[in-house]
DNA sequence: TATCATTTTAAGAAAACTTTAAGCAAACCT
DNA sequence: AGGTTTGCTTAAAGTTTTCTTAAAATGATA
């Protein structure tokens, strides 16, 4: 379970961010509010959690242009005016849940749980890492359209990043074991996935390790 | 097994290296924060043990720093202060367990040895020795690529360290039998991976015992 | 059937790695 | 010390693997 967390109290957030992980959900934060809507329009979160209080952008701004898009993900929001007034914005706008300042971090921890156990309204499948995310309901990297190889191959290294596979391990896969011999259209498209992650200006990057494999990963 | 132990009093910490090491537990103390860290961050150990309390940069910093960075190497954090209990145990920073100020010795041993038991916490197949971490799986020497002849060779040297092996027992293990007569490949090489353990700032050495062969070693 | 996207094929370029060789340095021996 | 052996270091040449392209083949679609 991937979160995103727009506050701007990093201790607050430190403090938050470290009790999330170690109940397994992994939260990306941010302290910015322009930021903070940047990513949470992208289809990698399986909740959102928002700061009212925010400088510049404020976290019901994320939350109605975020529904205006007709983005659905879930939204919890975190305010420290526990003022019923502010529930009920929050709740008209479109937010999931409202927690007020301060919480318990275990009740965010539950809230979530429970939003997210919600009926699955998320009916595209998405593997994402690092800034990628892959959508396999039609087969687009980041929205742009990947052919039937270029996906298969994609998919099969975003499902296990930063391990190496072989070109007769992606051979197989892909193609199937009578295919053995032709290591060359793994290069090809190998080669053609590259050069749209660079299109797409992703820090991860195809790593070849060779007379091994090759590999996807997020850093240098 | 091998543990850190960041801790500043130094009669505790002789204290409690001889019981863990009579466990069969081997110990790497440091005094300090700042080493701590850098040592913390390889993957070389099962288990790290801080003091909350150091002069400089405080276990909690350390903590911090290690789960921001994703390293998820189990941690055990000992405190002195019965004040801060509360907050220690109320905000969890990513610690895996808390021990109070003071505590018996086989405490900590029973502690670190239920942590230990825990879920896999690496599904990949690494040798260490001394500073070093060789990943078998992408060919990597703390994060550095190694060419095919560079890493059969260190892993050679690495899964027998302090034990001299012979160029043409080296020669023949990388080359085959069938190239008695080219130590000088093994030379080059060997220079090859001085070389980089040299850019990796490593304390081990590759010895040459002369007319005998080569031993990894870790100390000067 | 004409068009378009995709896959296969092939070949030359580029990159990574290995081998070779030669000169220098260090250790050993008498 | 002086000579000899052994080991170190490098750069260049050689080899292998991988990359990149573009054209040809295939196949799907309207």
């Amino acid at each position: 379970m991937r979160i995103l967390y727009v506050e701007d109290e990093k201790f607050l957030a430190d403090a938050v961010i470290h009790v999330l992980d170690k109940s397994g959900i992994s939260v990306d934060w941010t302290a910015d509010g322009e930021e903070g809507l940047d990513l949470a329009v992208k289809p990698i979160y399986d909740a959102i959690v928002l700061d009212v209080m925010l400088p510049g952008i404020s976290g019901f701004d994320i939350l109605k242009t975020l529904r205006e898009r007709n983005i659905k993900t879930p939204i919890i929001m975190l305010s420290a005016l526990s003022q019923a007034e502010d529930k009920i914005k929050g709740l008209n706008f479109g937010a999931d849940d409202y927690l007020a300042k301060p919480f318990k971090t275990s009740e965010l921890v539950a809230r979530l749980r429970a939003l997210i156990r919600r009926p699955p309204l998320q009916d595209e499948k998405v593997i994402s890492f690092g800034d990628l995310y892959y959508n396999l309901k039609d087969r687009t990297l980041n929205d742009i359209h990947l052919s039937e190889k270029e996906a298969a191959i994609m998919e099969s290294l975003l499902k296990n990043p930063d391990h190496v596979q072989s070109k007769e391990y992606l051979l197989a896969h892909v193609w199937g074991t009578e295919s053995i011999g032709e290591e060359n259209y793994v290069e090809v498209y190998i080669s053609y996935l590259r050069k749209k992650l660079k299109k797409l200006n992703s820090k991860c990057k195809i790593k070849t390790i060779r007379s091994l494999g090759y590999k996807l990963c997020s850093k240098s």
